[in-house]
RNA sequence: GCGGGAGUAGUUCAGUUGGUUAGAACGCCGCCCUGUCACGGCGGAGGUCGCGGGUUCGAGUCCCGUCUCUCGCGCCA
């Protein structure tokens, strides 16, 4: 027989009964009866439940073992009495009657509980991550984790995608976050920088011929983290594609997210669960914005913001026509059915509006075919038709610049989506961003920038880059979302030099700038490239999406804490002057 | 860098307008218990109330400073 195991913890049942077996694992928990003892021995696969009575002369022996001691158990498999049938359990109809044990691994007086899944403190279990990860909520997740990517790759390969590895020490990118540097000992005074995405090989890799690129790649950001987004490092299913245009690259990796989210769906609801079906809608950038106030729109959330400016520009609602005179405009957000609401409600809801800084939240209910409220008398009867409402609706009013404008809307949308319960919670609504526009304005310096990439290929390439005032000039550019979500952004590229130059330069860069900083890519550029595009879905955010989690750490195995620190680790630490001195670094001690 | 929340037993938390010896649950230790599966019962140990200062007859509680964790803003081509 095996030393260690004839059958994992999940496997044995009735079919096994007298069979003389041996399984390993982790003690989960005993339930001593003096005389008598369980115990639920744990494995990746599950938990069988073992027995011994008092009459064996290890008895006294096994009780005392700690939990989460690694033990092997050899016994027989026994029918469990009608009575004592564990249903929750694969293993419930059978346990195991101890016959020798060995004890293959003590374990001390644990710092937190492995057989509940309490709420813990983080730095707790990222000190003892390996504990935490054999927790059930964080094991299930990683495991989840694993069947998403690897039904990735096979997707992707499927579809003729070729998986490359691209280097880990790179250069830096003079463009977008801070980036990790790693000093060379060879070179004093140089560094290589961790890449932030392997953005400039894939495209290289489509200039190569490789026609069709995919990585589960490691991205590296020195970025403040976020509830849904850890320190240090993240992985992206980033993929690119030779000759196509942005309908390819989307009719491409939609069915992809369709089916991992299709395969998953009910991993963490109990209700049967929706995945948009593709094509997935395209709501172009501005349009995002006016309807929804962010460029990650939940769809989940049925509520619609309108504009009710020109409304209100000739009204005698003083308040709101004075501020339109000085450039502000008028949104609003129609919710059905609010007549149940208390005239409580609408004042807290005001209140609500003033903590977050708004004066305030002014509404017209139309009721009983009446319109009421506040702000209703200040209408003419054509004014107040003009907002459309039906008998039973409310609309609420937000007016300020319109940067500021959409922002708070985008708040008081989600606000009332929770006060009126709307969200369809069992769901997973996909939608494309697109059309962003190429260049946006500093308003510090009053100077045109790149908004997004600047290696995206502008609409109408070099033409609209000659011809079209550089604000209104769209990008070959789109991020996926999937309820409320930023899974990826990606683009069409820019794989000719000469738009690039001419893309710099309206952004204030001369050509000499982009040839000393992006020497690499453009050369490659000249000697023959396809067309190409990609994205790049973020996989942790998907299975956070896929396991219902609120942060991203809960489906990371090792992730850092909030301020990049790894607990467990301890990372980062302080090295030898000796180590130093080989990489030609002085510490400044800046006190 | 900035703002909100939190910090009390190994752990999760409670602790009233400042007032006797700071409590509960889980865990740990001891005793009892042969059908539990969150086993049960009895008993016990375990605390610099994050740290430092201040107010007060008296501070877990109020004030100031500081540190740590967390959520957000900035940041994230």
């Amino acid at each position: 027989m095996h030393k260690y195991r004839t059958h994992n913890c999940s496997e044995l049942n009735k079919n096994n009964l007298n069979e003389l077996v041996t399984i390993s694992g982790w003690i989960d928990t005993k339930r001593d009866h003096g005389n008598l003892l369980f115990i639920d021995l744990r494995d990746n696969y599950g938990i069988t439940q073992c027995v011994i009575d008092a009459k064996h002369k290890k008895f006294n022996e096994i009780s005392a073992l700690n939990l989460e001691s690694v033990i092997t158990v050899i016994g027989k498999v026994i029918e469990r009495s009608e009575d004592t049938v564990n249903k929750s359990l694969s293993t419930g109809f059978i346990e195991i009657n101890i016959d020798e044990y060995n004890l293959l691994s003590q374990s001390l007086t644990l710092p937190l509980p492995v057989n509940s899944d309490i709420d813990y403190g983080e730095d707790v279990r990222l000190k003892h991550r390996y504990l935490d990860l054999r927790r059930n909520k964080l094991h299930k997740n990683i495991l989840l984790r694993n069947k998403i990517i690897s039904s990735i790759r096979k997707k992707m390969n499927d579809r003729n995608f070729i998986e490359f590895q691209t280097p880990i020490l790179t250069s830096a990118s003079p463009e977008g976050a801070r980036d990790y540097l790693v000093p060379s000992r060879i070179h004093k005074g140089k560094f290589y920088a961790l890449p932030q995405a392997p953005q400039q090989f894939k495209q290289l890799l489509m200039i190569a011929g490789f026609d069709k690129y995919f990585q589960i790649a490691p991205c590296f950001r020195d970025e403040d983290s976020r509830a849904d987004r850890s320190p240090g490092e993240f992985y992206q299913l980033d993929f690119e594609m030779s000759f196509v245009t942005q309908e390819d690259v989307f009719e491409s990796i939609e069915p992809v997210l369709y089916e991992i989210f299709e395969e998953n769906k009910n991993y963490s609801k109990d209700k049967e669960c929706t995945v948009s079906q593709y094509p997935f809608p395209k709501i172009p950038y501005i349009e995002s914005l006016e309807k929804y106030g962010s460029d990650k729109p939940d769809l989940r959330n049925p509520l619609i913001i309108n504009d009710f400016t020109e409304i209100f520009k000739n009204s005698n609602f003083k308040i709101f026509s004075n501020k339109i005179s000085e450039g502000a405009i008028v949104k609003g957000i129609i919710v059905k059915n609010s007549e149940e609401k208390p005239r409580s409600f609408f004042d807290k809801l005001n209140l609500w509006a003033q903590n977050e800084g708004a004066p305030g939240l002014g509404y017209i209910n139309y009721y009983e075919n009446e319109f009421k409220g506040p702000i209703a008398k200040n209408l003419s009867k054509d004014q107040l038709e003009q907002i459309n409402l039906s008998n039973g609706d409310s609309v609420f009013f937000i007016c300020d610049k319109i940067k500021y404008a959409q922002q708070f809307s985008a708040l008081v949308r989600d606000k009332l989506c929770n006060e009126f319960n709307l969200l369809e919670s069992n769901a997973f609504k996909f939608c494309w961003i697109v059309d962003y526009p190429m260049y946006e304005l500093d308003e510090k310096t009053n100077t045109i920038q790149f908004s997004h990439n600047p290696f995206s290929m502008p609409q109408g390439e070099l033409e609209s880059l000659n011809n079209k005032n550089p604000l209104d000039i769209k990008a070959y550019q789109y991020d996926i979302v999937c309820n409320g979500v930023e899974l990826s952004s990606g683009a069409i590229r820019n794989h000719d030099p000469e738009i690039m130059y001419k893309a710099f330069k309206i952004a204030g860069y001369s050509k000499k700038f982009v040839e000393e900083n992006f020497s690499g890519m453009l050369n490659a550029l000249k000697y023959g490239a396809p067309p190409h595009g990609g994205s790049a879905p973020g996989i942790d955010r998907i299975v956070m999406l896929l396991a219902d989690e609120p942060n991203i750490r809960e489906v990371i195995a090792f992730p850092m804490n909030q301020q990049a620190m790894d607990l467990m680790m301890e990372a980062p630490a302080k090295v030898d002057k000796k180590r130093l001195d080989e990489l030609g670094i002085i510490l400044v001690d800046k006190n």
